[in-house]
DNA sequence: CATTACTGCGAACACTGTACCCGAGTAGAG
DNA sequence: CTCTACTCGGGTACAGTGTTCGCAGTAATG
């Protein structure tokens, strides 16, 4: 691939010459978002989405600089499921509240998303509309910028960090292979082991209270107990406008 | 490796018999450990841990069932430097904070932490410890386990999140093998289109105002802020003791 | 001492991302 | 229309990956 020196957001998707490409982008990045989905990111390699698409593998590269693009172009794309322009109601807690729900559902639908976005700035043109949204949410009130971009930041942040919690466990049985019995059978021993011991009294009560109540919608209900309490945070400390 | 039915955290490192290993899991970790730290996640082989080690690569495999194992102790071995038990003072919101201060700096020392620990639940020892000491902090005031756990998880959750956002850029710009001027160079023609498209207003005014203003220590201070907005929240909103 | 169970490890296997090179095909120049 | 300069698709090849197998050597057990 040339080019090499840009970045794939301001690289031209057809070249001025030749004959006309037979895929697109969109369609590779679709592939590849299907891939994960379906079986994991650890699943997706460069030929198991040429094999997806019928193609070449070394095709790919027409259309990509590396896989690492790739990465970056799959991130933009779920970000677009975040939604279209809600626009600004007014109610900016809200606004902020139905955004973060929108990009919690988003990460649960693509379970991959946190680690790939791990060391990757969301710099896609999808990324940045949502964070334009956000920050039109808190427009209003008239702030400084650097509060209006640092409450975005420290949403998307607890967003974000919430989720990884979320998943990694459900991420981690997966990719052992097994079903969550034989995960959790697994695990026990160790587990029972730590409580035995008494030294950890608190976790104990934790592991002891959450053995069938840890009900399916608990996680949620921390989601936004914690959400919550961020936008209170601010609501009660937002600095006086100018 | 034998006992693939059970979990490293509960697999006895010297067997029974034969002669006496010559390595430690502990020492092999912490190979793996300086590799990381010093290369990137993505230098990290099996080979490249051996030829650290002066072992041959496959002898690794009579110390750990698989690469998945090392990266579950690195991220359990780093957990310990978040420091031994800070005896809860009685001021609850300072403990958390300290925590969150710690666990902040040991993931800036080792970067590659946060794409590790997407998809991986913390259950080894260390990070148990973590855990019991920060529930131990709001201990003192009685309230129920559950939202003892809340308060600890969200709190985790927001650590992780924001540091992701943090390293992200900086994580692009390592792998990306150049300097940052090269990265942000490359990337500058994008951002100023996007800038001068007139669709992100907001974003353009963050661009903008943050073109050198962007201080060393402005992720800091938002880190600050946001982590001192979501002890508000909780310290405002903590349910009537029992 | 013989047996057993372990350790270290070279070699091999099935994969990975991707560079190179080719023939085939298309757009614009003259 | 012809010619040239480019692009597209993709087979092949290479260096590197995680992991398994089998074997030689060693320590503790009976």
């Amino acid at each position: 691939m040339d080019d090499a020196h840009t970045v794939v957001w301001n690289r031209p998707e057809r070249a001025a010459k030749g004959p006309a490409p037979s895929r697109t982008r969109a369609e590779i990045t679709a592939a590849a978002i299907a891939i994960a989905d379906a079986e994991g990111i650890e699943a997706l390699s460069m030929r198991r989405v040429a094999k997806e698409l019928g193609t070449g593998t070394a095709s790919l590269y027409r259309y990509l600089a590396s896989k690492d693009d790739l990465l970056d172009l799959m991130l933009d794309a779920v970000a677009a499921e975040d939604g279209g322009p809600p626009a600004p109601t007014g109610d900016w807690r809200g606004d902020l509240r139905t955004l973060a729900y929108r990009s919690r559902a988003t990460i649960h639908r693509h379970p991959w998303m946190t680690s790939l976005a791990a060391g990757r700035p969301s710099l896609g043109p999808n990324s940045l509309d949502a964070t334009e949204h956000a920050l039109a949410a808190l427009d209003p009130l008239g702030f400084d910028i650097d509060v209006m971009i640092t409450v975005v930041d420290t949403l998307h942040a607890f967003v974000r960090g919430y989720a990884i919690g979320e998943l990694a466990q459900q991420e981690a049985v997966r990719r052992s292979g097994v079903g969550i019995q034989e995960w959790m059978d697994a695990h026990a021993p160790y587990l029972d082991k730590v409580v035995s011991a008494g030294r950890h009294p608190l976790l104990a009560r934790v592991i002891r209270d959450a053995e069938l109540p840890h009900a399916a919608d608990s996680a949620e209900r921390g989601f936004q107990l914690g959400l919550e309490r961020l936008l209170d945070g601010w609501e009660a400390n937002l600095p006086i406008r100018p």
